[in-house]
DNA sequence: ACACGGCGC
DNA sequence: TATCCGCGCCGTGTA
């Protein structure tokens, strides 16, 4: 709910949803994950072309309108009862299209299941460290005060760092720096061009710097101090079933599936998310969960060894391509490696390789070309992943998750490519989306069964935050491995990485 | 409300 | 010919 960001979160009512066994927005999130809406007034239109009385229709609008319970008493049981039978007309309505879709498994067994972990996880909240997130914040105050002075300094007068048009003046006006690259309506000061034109001017570097604090003081370090719960005294998100088109979870207000880790400052954030007294955090995480997804869609039998044999998978890689030594791959042939591993699993071209690896168009070519012919079923997986797709209209994970793509079939060519990539990308995110979904039921259930007091705080993608008393250390370890291994059996076997401490920093060690 | 920029996986 | 890397959420400025 979008008011929940103005109103504060004030329901900390534990409802009892044991019996809650078949929700109409997920079934018809499944049905098309694409769509925006499934409350039940659009799910009523949509599937039983009816049209449900609304909310105003009662009780009026604006000022005029009366509390619920100010309602006529018919006009009041006629808009409740509708609510009652739309839902079970609905109900039957979406089993039966799930049915056709081969996609109850994935509703009774993953998707209804994971409701209840969700509602935990919510429930729980995470721990913060209020005062070290208020000393973080007057660090970087300070910082910012010094950088302001030397941008005022170095643009010649003061203005407003974070007003994108009055940098654009400043960069491109006044100082005549060259335009590097463009927006829809003006010219681009994005961080690839900041840093494309620091070796020309002092100002670029210093705004990059200015910016970083910016988002990270404005986005978390002063943000979540506000959002911790008065009565918990810890920060509850929301996390949204029904949200991404690949299947994957999405959390808000706050958003906490991106805190910083990338940056030396960034990682300090992750400090503030501590343990209870007597706990500790345990992170686990799938290690490169979507590459050996690939590679066992695939059956690429390099790809697999590698994995099998518990090879570094960017060095692996590197040394192959290069023709070199395992061990004497250099830090920069892993990056390389790493950028395509990456890259191939959104699609991304020479041009954007080129650029990102600082090499020529001809070399990122190059190195494509010697990507595949290393990983040659990958490259036949891509296209038949995209031949299928376009016959059909859709793509599928291995559980069965569905993806609409009538990108694919549109006229113009750049819509089509975008359609191509997101084929692709779909069946691996999504596939890993649905193995971690897995991973997380069960784990829930050893919990329950064995009546522990282990809670699962977060879930990041591949990654899952565990807040555990040091007393369920070694049994919640093995439970998290076990559970996370063997949510399905890979060819490129599934492995996961254990951290712990008393934060989510020293946990992801 | 929208554009931009930027954080995560 | 020219070339956007998939999926999200959110803060800020601008209108």
């Amino acid at each position: 709910m979008k008011s929940a960001r103005f109103i504060g979160k004030v329901s900390l009512y534990y409802v009892d949803m044991t019996h809650a066994y078949f929700d109409t927005m997920i079934a018809a999130y499944l049905l098309d994950s694409s769509g925006r809406r499934f409350k039940l007034s659009d799910l009523a239109s949509k599937y039983l072309d009816y049209k449900m009385s609304e909310y105003e229709d009662v009780a009026g609008k604006g000022k005029d309108q009366i509390v619920f319970d100010e309602v006529d008493v018919q006009q009041a049981t006629q808009y409740s009862a509708e609510d009652a039978e739309i839902t079970y007309s609905l109900c039957r309505i979406l089993e039966q299209k799930l049915q056709e879709e081969g996609m109850l498994d994935l509703f009774y067994r993953i998707e209804m299941p994971l409701v209840f972990v969700l509602q935990e996880m919510e429930h729980n909240g995470v721990k913060i460290d209020v005062p070290l997130l208020r000393k973080i914040s007057e660090d970087f105050s300070e910082k910012m005060g010094s950088l302001e002075t030397i941008i005022y300094d170095l643009a010649g007068e003061p203005f407003n760092i974070n007003s994108p048009k009055q940098l654009q003046y400043i960069l491109f006006e006044k100082l005549n720096l060259p335009v590097k690259k463009k927006t829809k309506t003006g010219i681009s000061t994005d961080i690839s061009v900041l840093e494309e034109l620091a070796d020309q001017h002092e100002l670029p570097q210093k705004i990059v710097e200015y910016r970083q604090y910016q988002k990270l003081k404005s986005t978390y370090v002063d943000a979540l101090p506000q959002l911790v719960h008065p009565r918990t005294g810890r920060v509850h998100t929301s996390f949204h079933q029904t949200v991404t088109a690949t299947g994957r979870l999405s959390s808000s207000d706050p958003n906490l599936q991106n805190i910083p880790i990338r940056s030396e400052m960034g990682k300090e954030i992750r400090r503030a998310f501590i343990a209870e007294n007597g706990n500790v955090i345990v992170s686990a995480d799938y290690s490169q969960i979507e590459l050996r997804i690939f590679a066992h869609i695939a059956q690429d039998e390099n790809m697999i060894a590698a994995f099998q044999k518990g090879e570094d998978i960017h060095a692996a890689t590197a040394s192959r391509i290069f023709h070199i030594p395992f061990d004497q791959v250099n830090g920069d042939q892993r990056r390389y490696a790493k950028t395509i591993n990456f890259g191939l699993m959104y699609g991304m071209g020479p041009f954007r390789l080129s650029k990102e690896l600082h090499i020529s168009l001809d070399e990122a070519k190059r190195f494509i070309d010697q990507y595949f012919s290393l990983y040659p079923r990958i490259q036949e997986c891509i296209t038949h992943i995209i031949q299928q797709a376009t016959e059909r209209g859709y793509v599928q994970t291995l559980f069965g998750r569905k993806r609409y793509l009538p990108e694919l079939n549109n006229r113009n060519r750049t819509i089509q490519e975008l359609g191509k990539r997101e084929a692709v990308n779909t069946v691996i995110q999504g596939t890993a989306a649905d193995i971690i979904k897995i991973a997380m039921v069960s784990i829930q259930r050893k919990l329950d069964e064995q009546k522990m007091c282990s809670k699962m705080i977060l879930q990041i993608h591949d990654e899952l935050l565990f807040e555990v008393p040091t007393e369920e250390l070694s049994a919640i370890r093995s439970i998290i491995v076990e559970c996370m291994e063997s949510a399905i059996s890979l060819q490129a076997p599934l492995k996961v990485e254990i951290g712990v401490g008393e934060n989510w920093l020293e946990a992801a060690h």
